[in-house]
DNA sequence: GTTAGACTTAGAACAATTCTAAGCCTATAA
DNA sequence: TTATAGGCTTAGAATTGTTCTAAGTCTAAC
């Protein structure tokens, strides 16, 4: 069963957490709280920023910390598309995303499940893992009309 | 017109550089002989360390400033699969990649075309850059015979 | 109440990459 | 020939994102 979060009540999150084998200490809980709020691409310098938009109350360490323990979890899935940052993404059903060079942007594309059709068999002795497909996309050049 | 090194003869090298607009200076000659050598996935450390395999000649700046240089002429391209550590891929036809997640390997998977023609439509005022697949794998546990 | 283990934390350490600013090389111009 | 200018290379410092360390805090069970 794929649980996943309905609004933002403590409670729910509480849930989610203990459902992952995870003791929900009140830092793994506002982390939670901002991932799973709505399906979303935060850096581990976004998460927290918005954890301690108050006052700051959450290490960074716990902030990485945290991350790390919710991706060995499987509550969240890491996505890499530039050199030297990481994005969680708190959709973990099998989708792809866009990615805009321009904005640093990521946006969910719904898995195909086509890609996987036409893929050569796998080398030996090895097994499936994840397939992530990115689309680079920029901002279009003005076109001048012809 | 695509062109590709067919030996490791310096003067072909010199060749392909200047077809791309890039004077051959004698590191970057080094640097371009053993990415193209063969089709292969390097990141810098390791293009540092075979370039100064016999003595110290190319520093560490020279290295990334040629790939840099290389990737915005088209001679290579970048490969993201894990934080922290950049591939520079000598295979610039379009195509996609196992990634072993174990031994940190690459290998080439010919483009597909398909993965393209089920997807959705850009966003509004973009236009596409790359699609990058990405099919880790891992190496197979030992399964008993059931 | 104690205690043990799990958790959090500030700051140091680290690894990959980029920046800086000074020297070097080479092609052309005097 | 020698000067000059630009592009190129370099060592090392700086930056960035992340992980590590070692000490303190919390909590749940005894
Ligand atoms: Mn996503
Ligand atoms: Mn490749
Ligand atoms: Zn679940
Ligand atoms: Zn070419």
């Amino acid at each position: 069963m794929d649980m996943k979060i309905q609004s933002t009540v403590p409670e729910a999150i509480t849930e989610l957490l203990r459902a992952h084998q995870i003791t929900p200490t009140s830092q793994r809980v506002k982390v939670a709280g901002i991932l799973f709020a709505e399906p979303a691409h935060f850096c581990a310098e976004q998460v927290y920023v918005r954890v301690n938009a108050d006052d700051a109350e959450v290490s960074k360490a716990t902030v990485y910390n945290t991350l790390g323990l919710f991706v060995a979890r499987g509550l969240v899935r890491q996505v890499f598309v530039e050199p030297g940052k990481v994005f969680y993404d708190s959709n973990t059903k099998p989708h792809h995303h866009f990615y805009d060079t321009g904005s640093g942007e990521l946006t969910d594309i719904d898995a195909l499940g086509v890609a996987l059709h036409e893929l050569p068999p796998l080398p030996a002795d090895t097994e499936l893992d994840s397939v992530d497909v990115i689309v680079r996309i920029k901002r279009q050049f003005k076109t001048r009309r012809v």
